[in-house]
DNA sequence: CAGTGGTCTAGACCACGGT
DNA sequence: CCGTGGTCTAGACCACTGA
């Protein structure tokens, strides 16, 4: 027999600390209030204030808190449920979709994109910023790439850029017929430019969509949108208004 | 005193680091190459150590390296795409998927999915745990929540639990017929059990994707599969197979 | 065993938001 | 201006891996 592990796990303090924080989130916290601040925190857990700190970015990785340099850290509301894909598949900017066109320059797309789209290297595309806002607040934002060749009667655009012209393209991109998309869902970190869009400071975790439009077997745009990971939960499927009451992760059963 | 303020930047010591890494990894070193160790490295870059661990921190987020314990630092592999969902819906379990039997128990399901499976408080349900391996290391961890009435013809089987037990319950869904699936994807931090088994310590950056298996207009079963976020990059769609070169976040345009 | 990453501390200063 | 969270330092010890 010999070895009865009783298994003295030696639990981080941080982890600990977070299951406290979130049990009394749930117990004696209301949605919106305000925490004490983090020395506070720290000084009644009797930690250091980096450790207290590591159990609060976990907690608002998984959307449970909200951090706000210079004001302070408020109890987050559950978790939006966000449609990307419906069974009906469509073009961006279908009808009554949530996107909001902002800007349209002219580009010459990373590498990676490029590699999608099979463009010649250096060829420049659309380059189309989008945003996406969902109650009242915004939730990702989007860089969508569409070749010319994608786009052919845009000659008579007399925009040379701007939400105008994004508006056209997006128009114009309808006239087409989609075969189908792909699409990827990964973890990424927020750009500069991206976490200006969504009011987080750079480096902040999104889920990352990749989108291939594909008309007649070939890929007519890419587009890669960032979400906000802490705020938002993607749903997929034919009921994308369902209530789902909270994410069973991170809690005991 | 560190602050060496020659520099015009107002940029995070951390995230100039992380671009200066991220280029260095790209041009000098190969995949599963060892990076020197955490205390060189901050030496070599005139920083502390917890500076420089931040900055490796963002890069495991995104996948660019992997740390283990009293191991080392390596550069990790371009994510690996998993499909989690093709066009054609189908049962978990279906021929050829990928999931791996673990285990089975009955259990009350955590409030959250007793809400989607619309069981009783305190009814008891079939808990299946299921792993996923692609390209030889575990990606995901899964609950499978399957209510009794869901596989009312159970009764002739001997085993109580285990993987035969979860391999019968999963072999009675697939008699019925289904009519959807709803999917969300969320970011999560893993469990103890689940990180257990995917090999990453507890706390990891974790995809939870919750998939509601629709029979005769009712949820016959809920799955909560968590995947490394790390190294998996989810793929929806027709053509799950294809090759996405790099994930074009986190790089200049 | 030695070496690695993981955790933790007790400070300090900075950047930002609101008053 | 003050108070907040964000960044950073220079240590320390612990837990794990592999030789």
């Amino acid at each position: 027999m010999g070895t009865t592990q009783l298994e003295a796990a030696p639990e981080p303090k941080y982890w600990h600390l977070k299951t406290v924080l979130s049990d009394a989130l749930d117990s004696e916290f209301a949605v919106g209030e305000i925490l004490p601040n983090e020395r506070d925190l720290a000084a009644r857990f009797g930690v250091a204030r980096a450790t207290l700190r590591q159990a609060l970015e976990q907690l608002e990785l998984e959307g449970r808190l909200q951090r706000r340099r210079g004001v302070g850290t408020t109890v987050a509301p559950p978790r939006m449920g966000v449609a990307v894909a419906s069974t009906d598949q469509d073009w961006p900017g279908a009808s009554g979709d949530a996107w909001q066109a902002v800007d349209c320059t002219s580009d010459e797309p990373p590498t990676a994109i490029a590699g999608m789209l099979e463009t010649a290297p250096g060829e420049s595309v659309h380059v189309l910023r989008r945003t996406r806002v969902s109650h009242g607040q915004p939730v990702a934002a989007e860089l969508l790439y569409v070749p010319s060749a994608s786009v052919p009667d845009l000659t008579g655009i007399d925009a040379p850029s701007g939400a105008a012209r994004a508006r056209a393209v997006v128009r114009e991109l309808q006239r087409f017929g989609l075969d189908g998309q792909d699409r990827a869902v990964e973890l990424g970190s927020a750009r500069a430019d991206d976490a200006k869009e969504l009011d987080r400071l750079p480096g902040a975790p999104v889920l990352v969509v990749t989108t291939r439009y594909l008309s007649d077997g070939v890929t007519a745009a890419v587009s890669v949108a960032t979400y906000r990971a802490d705020t938002c939960r993607l749903t997929f499927g034919d009921t994308t208004g369902v209530e789902i009451h909270h994410t069973p992760h991170t809690r005991a059963s």
